[in-house]
DNA sequence: TTACAGTATATGCCGTGGCATATACATCGG
DNA sequence: CCGATGTATATGCCACGGCATATACTGTAA
């Protein structure tokens, strides 16, 4: 039996404080946070993907996604292209220069995560960590649950 | 070994989902949000708490927490109250309205988690996985990882 | 075709956090 | 005690997300 509420205290101290961390090495390395990196990693492991696409990976608003992308349009680093087959969606890529930072940032984010947790996270209750948390995830997302409104 | 960025991902997806899930049956029940709930708990949890001791333990900038705490206040479920041994400081503590709104919300709270995850983490497999997540909390706290500027 | 219900996105208002700064107080060395 | 430095909090500006709404478009049925 396990004390939810603890786990759920201790799941989001380790978010805030793993996501406030990652945020400080890609402003200074990249300018960008990482909430940026992981639309930008998205775009680019998924061509064609729109704005609902991320709004329904990220568990976020359509609205906040869009303005999302806005910023990362006006930096250059994607572009909302026509999407022929419905007129009322954009299809969303990157352009070479948002190419190029995804993949310079995924460094920094990976290398990052290993000094942060790596030295934690290495032992054998690590992967059913990690199996659990991915199972409630699949369970979450399954279910709809903590979906947005809009 | 683990995937620490597939790790990652869940962990924020998780986190995501659930607190948009409780701030919504909070938000319903109390009228208030999950991180308004979580300072009212930690406030009934340690009497003579002050704003410096809410932003280290949540992790977030003391200016927020001090505006989080003018919230509160002005609903009239926290006081300032003199800090005699410091007198920049103030005392928080909770009224007899912010006692009996916490307490009752806290059923929410821990029905709520019971309800959206008790399903799913209650295997052997949980217990380790909340095992992981509190030596990698204690770990990040020790080392003062993602702690915010001010 | 036209009317209508549904969908995808964009935009506005509001609340909230980060960060920088200001202010009040505390503490330490002389 | 005095000045210098450090600490605790409050406040202002900015960025961002939720939510409601507006707009454009799609699909369906008559």
């Amino acid at each position: 039996m396990v004390d939810l509420p603890g786990f759920f205290a201790d799941l989001v101290r380790c978010e805030t404080r793993l996501y406030n961390a990652l945020n400080d090495r890609l402003r200074e390395g990249h300018g960008i946070v990482t909430s940026q990196f992981e639309f930008l990693r998205f775009l680019r492991d998924r061509p064609g993907a729109r704005v609902a696409d991320l709004a329904a990976e990220f568990a976020v608003g359509v609205g906040a996604t869009s303005k999302g992308i806005d910023r990362l349009e006006k930096q250059g680093w994607v572009v909302r292209q026509p999407n022929p087959s419905d007129r009322r969606s954009s299809i969303l890529a990157l352009t070479p220069d948002g190419s190029k930072l995804v993949d310079e940032a995924e460094t920094t984010f990976t290398e990052g995560l290993a000094a942060l947790i790596g030295g934690t996270l290495d032992g054998s209750s690590a992967s059913s960590a990690a199996r659990a948390m991915a199972q409630l995830r699949s369970v979450l997302e399954l279910n709809q649950i903590g979906t947005p409104t809009g």
